[in-house]
DNA sequence: CCCACTTGTTTAGCTGGCTAATTATTTTTA
DNA sequence: TAAAAATAATTAGCCAGCTAAACAAGTGGG
């Protein structure tokens, strides 16, 4: 039974992937201004206007910091409002501006088609179904 | 056609899967005192004791600020020595110290193989083998 | 009613990663 | 051979992500 080298495993290609995916990302995102990880939290105000930061963190699976801080600079660039929740004193509410609101529906079409398209490129439908149940049953074993 | 919901595309897949991965991978590297990105500089320095800085961004598919700073970061903590090259005096050559040496042999049990147990957890050989090729496939779409 | 605990956010300080601009040292070439 | 171009590394400054610790506002129990 011979080890397989690091170089071999699918947990190098996944850390391989991941930092190329993102690479892309980045590239595509950076006509609109955005980093990676921003369009992911704009598009969950998208979804609930009035989110609270606490609500975002869970959701994103990042750390509250993360979230505080790039919601700072969210509102900095204008793609977004924050405001104290009325009941709660101690959440914040976050809601998109217009800007916002473009931005993610943009970020739908410039973003993740664009990248679909490129990451599933020469793989027949039959694989590609193939590969999304091997990688949702992979992300169950990493969560 | 229908459009399918980002949720359920093979880059949003990856992206969550990249960033489990990777907190995954910090957690069995924080015993050893090293960060995700770390290892893999040591494991090239490992295999070509000498290597340049240069060489080394080349290898990596990272910036060349990066290993700059990242190699600092790695002599301070005595993983590793910086040297000059005498040839040509803008290289820097980088050496792996014993502690070093020790570690890349450590994270190779306590980070990849831990983790390449845990990521392929629940899948069978020929699941295994499959997911390999098709990955292999997306790494090539987007390097 | 007040003190202790929990919860939501923020600050400080660290890491990886990036681009643009700078410095130093070859290498080319006119 | 001297000036121009290419190459190797570094500095400054920005962004995502993290932990630990602080702070502020609700919630409960004695």
């Amino acid at each position: 039974m011979n080890k397989i080298p690091v170089s071999e495993t699918v947990s190098y290609l996944i850390s391989r992937i991941g930092k190329a995916h993102r690479n892309r990302a980045n590239e595509l995102l950076s006509s609109l201004n955005l980093h990676a990880g921003q369009e992911l939290l704009l598009q969950q105000i998208y979804q609930q206007q009035g989110i609270t930061l606490n609500e975002l963190t869970c959701g994103m699976c990042v750390s509250a910091v993360t979230v505080t801080r790039t919601v700072e600079r969210l509102e900095k660039n204008g793609f977004l409002k924050k405001e104290r929740c009325s009941f709660d004193q101690r959440a914040v509410r976050v809601y998109l501006t217009e800007k916002g609101v473009s931005a993610v529906e943009t970020v739908e079409q410039k973003m993740w088609e664009v990248l679909e398209r490129e990451t599933v490129d020469n793989l027949s439908t039959e694989e590609r179904m193939l590969l999304k149940r091997l990688l949702m049953q992979v992300l169950s074993n990493l969560s």
